[in-house]
DNA sequence: CGGCTTTGACCTGCGC
DNA sequence: GCGCAGGTCAAAGCCG
C-alpha cells in the first residue's frame, strides 16, 4: 500500500460512514484514526499478535510524534492487509471481533498540570480532551490525592477503539486484572475497569458496550505498557518491522 | 493458597 | 450545599 493511498484512506471519513458526526478533516485534526472500510470491515482482531500490539500503541505514539504515528499507521495498514490476505489463504475464521475505529485523546496533560495546594478542589478538570466526560480521579483520601497528583503531572496517553465482538475483553496480549465494575447511566451494560497485572505497569483499560449498539465494544486504554505482551512470545518472534515501534 | 472476580462503600468533580 | 455520576478501593468469595 502506498503512502498516498493510505493517507487518502485516512482522510476519507470513516466516521461519517459509520454515522459519527465528526467530519473527517476535523477527526484527523483531533487525532482520530480512521481505518479504511475495505480493511476494517473484514480485519479480524484476533489476527497477528504484533498487529494487536500495534493497535494498542499507535495512538499513544501520536501523542509524542504525530509524524511517527502517521508512519506507524501506514505501516500498520500495510501489514494488516498483508496479514489479512495471508489468513484469508490459510483459514476463513472471521468469526472473531472486528476493529472498526480507533481514536486517541487529543490532550495528554492533566488539567492540574501545575499542581499545588490551591489547585485541589478547583474546577480545572475541564478541557482534558476527547473524553472530557471521563476524567479520571482516584478514589483515595485527599492527602493521597495530593501526593499522587504531585507525583503525576503528565496525563497518561489515552485512546479508545471500537470493535464488533461477542466477547467483552479482547485478547490484546497483555494480562489484566479487573478492579471494578460500574453501571453507567442510560446503558444496560456495565463498564468494567482493568489494570495491567505487570509490576510497575500502570496501564488501565476500560471496557463497555455501546448503548446504541450492544454488539460494539468500546475499549479505552490509558497509559503505556513498560513491557512486552505477556503471552505473545511465539508471535513476537515472527519477523516484523512493526517491532521497532513497540515500547 | 495464590490469583482473580465481585460488589458495596467511598471518594471527587460537576451541575444546579 | 446537595445530589448525581463516574472511578477506585478493598474485603469477601470463588476457583484451579
Amino acid at each position: 500500500m502506498s503512502s498516498t493511498t493510505s493517507q487518502a484512506m485516512l482522510n476519507q471519513g470513516l466516521f461519517e460512514e459509520q454515522g459519527d458526526q465528526i467530519p473527517s478533516a476535523a477527526a484527523t485534526q483531533m487525532g482520530f484514526f480512521a481505518f479504511p472500510p475495505s480493511l476494517t470491515s473484514s480485519l479480524p482482531f484476533n489476527c497477528h499478535q504484533t498487529l494487536k500490539a500495534a493497535f494498542n500503541n499507535i495512538a499513544a505514539a501520536s501523542l509524542y510524534s504525530p509524524s511517527a504515528a502517521s508512519n506507524l499507521t501506514e505501516t500498520l495498514f500495510s501489514s494488516a492487509t498483508t496479514q489479512k490476505h495471508r489468513e484469508d489463504n490459510i483459514a476463513s475464521d472471521f468469526g472473531g471481533p472486528q476493529l472498526l475505529s480507533l481514536q486517541r485523546s487529543s490532550a495528554n496533560f492533566w488539567a492540574w498540570g501545575e499542581v499545588n495546594e490551591s489547585c485541589l478542589g478547583s474546577k480545572k478538570m475541564n478541557n482534558i480532551g476527547v473524553e472530557d466526560n471521563h476524567h479520571h480521579h482516584l478514589g483515595v483520601s485527599a492527602m493521597k490525592m495530593k501526593r499522587i497528583k504531585a507525583r503525576r503531572k503528565v496525563r497518561e496517553p489515552r485512546f479508545c477503539f471500537k470493535t464488533m465482538s461477542d466477547v467483552d475483553v479482547l485478547d490484546d496480549g497483555y494480562k489484566w486484572r479487573k478492579y471494578g465494575q460500574k453501571v453507567v447511566k442510560n446503558t444496560q451494560h456495565p463498564r468494567s475497569y482493568y489494570r495491567c497485572t505487570q509490576d510497575n505497569c500502570r496501564v488501565k483499560k476500560r471496557v463497555e458496550r455501546l448503548a446504541e449498539d450492544p454488539r460494539m465494544v468500546i475499549t479505552t486504554y490509558e497509559g503505556r505498557h513498560v513491557h512486552s505482551p505477556s503471552h505473545d512470545l511465539e508471535d513476537s518472534q515472527a519477523p516484523s518491522n512493526l517491532n521497532n515501534f513497540f515500547w
